[in-house]
RNA sequence: GUGGGUGUAGCUCAAUAGGUUAGAGCACUGGGUUGUGGCCCCAGAGGCUGUCGGUUCGAGUCCGAUCACUCACCCCA
C-alpha cells in the first residue's frame, strides 16, 4: 500500500461541519470590532526573524524555543509569526501611519505558529482574532478595550468567563521593584521549585504565576508589584479600575497575573475559563508603551489584546451544534429527456438567489427525495417527462409536506414571492438532540 | 523538551486466560407495488486490527521499536 502524507502534527483542518462556527465569530468579530472603530489590517506571516526578537524578547520562551524559524534561500532569517502585535506595529512604522489620524485602531484575524507539545486548546497552528491601538494613553481606552472584548465573548455567547487584570507598573516604578523581588527570592532561593530558580535571575516577575505549591507558599510575604507602582502608574491603573466599575463591568485584580511577553507594562489582563483544562485563557492583552519606539518608530503608546479562537470554539461548541448551510431547492429529475431542462432551470433559480442543488447521476426518485431531505432542502423541484410535455414541475413544500404544480416560466417568480421568510441559511446554537 | 493514556469499518465501541471466517450500533447503498423524504422492516457494501520487527504451532490480544492522537508538566491565545 502507498503511504498517505498526513497533515503536520498541531496543524489541523477545518472541516466544513465546522466553518460555521468560525465563520460566525468571524463575523462577529468584524461587527464588533467595527462598532468600536477598529479598522482591519492584513499583515504577512513570514517576517524576519529578528522582528519577533526584538519585540517579544530574547529570553521568552516563544523566542528561545517555540518560533519556526528558518533561513530562505539567500540565508535570510525569517519566521513565521507567532503572534501579531509585532507585525501590526511594524506596518504602522513602515508605513508612517501616524499621518493618518484615521490609524489609531487596527484588527486582524489569521493564523500564528508555534512550535509547543499540542494538547487541548493549543496546537502548532492556532488562529488569534487581535486589536491593537495607538498613540492613547488614556486609561479609558485600556477600559473600553477590556469592555469591548467582553461584549465581543458576550454576543457570540461565551457566558461564564472572568475578567482578571493586573498592572505591572512602568520603567520608571518596575526595575525597583523588581530588584525588591530579586533580593526576596535570593532568600526564599532554597524552597523553590528548580524552573523558579532559573526564573528568579531571568525573569523574576513570572515566579508569580507558578503553579507549584512549594512556590507559592515561598511567596507569601513576598513584595507586591501593586505596592510598588509610581504614582502615575497606581493612578491610570485606579482609573482603569473606576471606568470598568462605572460600566457594571465585572473583574478581578490579580496581582499574581504576570504575562510572558516581555514588552506588557502597566495594565494587563486575560479572559480565564475553567472548561479547557490546562489551557484556560481564552484572551489576553496589555499596554506596551515602549514597544514602538524600541522598533525603531515613533515613541507612541500602545496597547491590545489577542483572542484564541480555538479555544473560543471550543468553549462554544460544548454541547450545541451550529447547521451549516442548506439549499432551498433540490432540483429532482426523471428521465433522460428532462436532464437539460432542469439543468437550465437550476441555473436560472440560482441566478435569481436561490441555493439549489441537483440529483447527479439520476436514481430513483426516492433516492433522490431521501438526498433532499438529507441535505435539509426546503423545496424539491421535480421535473419529468411527462412534467416536461405539458410545460410544468411539481414544487414540493418539504415541511409543509404539500405540493403544487408550477409552469416551468413562472418557478423563478414562484420562489422570489415567498423568498424573505424562508431563504437564507439558519445560522442559530442549537441543543443537542 | 519531560511524563501518562490510547490506536480495531467513515464515526462510537465489542471480540472469554493468545485459538477457526474480527462483530454491533450509527452513517452509507439498494429494496419493501409503477414517480415522492424523515419512522419501521429486509438486504448489501465497507477492516492487511496505525506501521515495522520479535515471542509462539497460532497474535487484534504478549514484548520491543516507530508514527499518530490525547492529557498533563512547561508556556501561552
Amino acid at each position: 500500500m502507498v503511504e498517505r502524507v498526513q497533515a503536520v502534527r498541531g496543524m489541523n483542518d477545518i472541516l466544513p461541519e465546522a466553518v460555521p462556527w468560525w465563520q460566525m465569530v468571524e463575523a462577529t468579530a468584524r461587527e464588533v470590532l467595527e462598532l468600536y472603530g477598529y479598522r482591519e489590517i492584513r499583515t504577512p506571516l513570514v517576517e524576519k526573524l529578528e522582528l519577533f526578537a526584538r519585540s517579544i524578547g530574547e529570553s521568552t520562551d516563544i523566542v528561545e524555543k517555540e518560533m519556526y524559524a528558518f533561513a530562505d534561500r539567500k540565508g535570510q532569517w525569517l519566521a513565521l509569526r507567532p503572534e501579531a502585535t509585532a507585525s501590526v506595529v511594524r506596518a504602522f512604522i513602515e508605513h508612517n501611519l501616524q499621518a493618518d489620524p484615521l490609524a489609531r485602531k487596527f484588527y486582524t484575524i489569521g493564523p500564528m505558529f508555534r512550535h509547543e507539545r499540542p494538547q487541548k486548546g493549543r496546537y502548532r497552528q492556532f488562529h488569534q482574532i487581535d486589536a491593537e491601538v495607538f498613540g492613547i494613553d488614556d486609561p479609558l481606552l485600556d477600559a473600553e478595550l477590556m469592555v469591548m472584548l467582553c461584549d465581543f465573548l458576550e454576543r457570540i455567547g461565551l457566558a461564564d468567563v472572568a475578567l482578571h487584570i493586573n498592572s505591572l507598573g512602568c520603567p520608571a516604578c518596575r526595575p525597583s521593584f523588581r530588584e525588591d523581588l530579586k533580593r526576596f527570592l535570593h532568600h526564599r532561593a532554597p524552597s523553590l521549585c528548580p524552573d523558579c530558580d532559573r526564573r528568579r535571575h531571568v525573569n523574576p516577575l513570572r515566579v508569580f504565576d507558578c503553579k507549584v505549591d512549594r512556590c507559592r507558599e515561598a511567596l507569601t510575604g513576598a513584595p507586591q508589584l501593586l505596592d510598588h507602582l509610581c504614582e502615575d502608574c497606581a493612578r491610570h491603573f485606579e482609573k482603569v479600575q473606576s471606568y470598568l466599575g462605572g460600566l457594571g463591568v465585572p473583574f478581578m485584580v490579580d496581582p499574581r497575573m504576570v504575562r510572558g511577553l516581555d514588552y506588557y507594562m502597566r495594565t494587563t489582563f486575560e479572559v480565564i475559563t475553567d472548561r479547557l483544562g490546562a489551557q484556560n485563557a481564552v484572551g489576553g492583552g496589555g499596554r506596551y508603551d515602549g514597544l514602538m519606539r524600541d522598533l525603531g518608530g515613533p515613541d507612541l503608546p500602545g496597547i491590545g489584546f489577542a483572542i484564541g479562537m480555538e479555544r473560543l470554539i471550543l468553549l462554544l461548541q460544548q454541547g450545541r451544534s451550529l447547521q451549516g448551510p442548506a439549499p432551498e431547492v433540490f432540483m429532482a429529475v426523471l428521465g433522460e429527456k428532462a436532464v437539460s431542462e432542469a439543468f437550465r432551470t437550476a441555473q436560472a433559480l440560482r441566478r435569481s438567489g436561490l441555493g439549489v442543488e441537483m440529483a447527479y447521476g439520476g436514481g430513483s426518485l426516492k433516492s433522490q427525495m431521501r438526498r433532499a431531505d438529507k441535505l435539509a432542502a426546503a423545496y424539491v423541484v421535480i421535473l419529468g417527462e411527462e412534467e416536461l410535455q405539458r410545460g410544468v414541475a411539481v414544487v414540493r413544500n418539504m415541511k409543509e409536506k404539500s405540493q403544487k404544480e408550477v409552469p416551468l416560466s413562472g418557478l423563478v417568480e414562484f420562489f422570489s414571492r415567498r423568498d424573505g421568510s424562508s431563504g437564507g441559511a439558519p445560522d442559530r446554537a442549537q441543543e443537542p438532540v
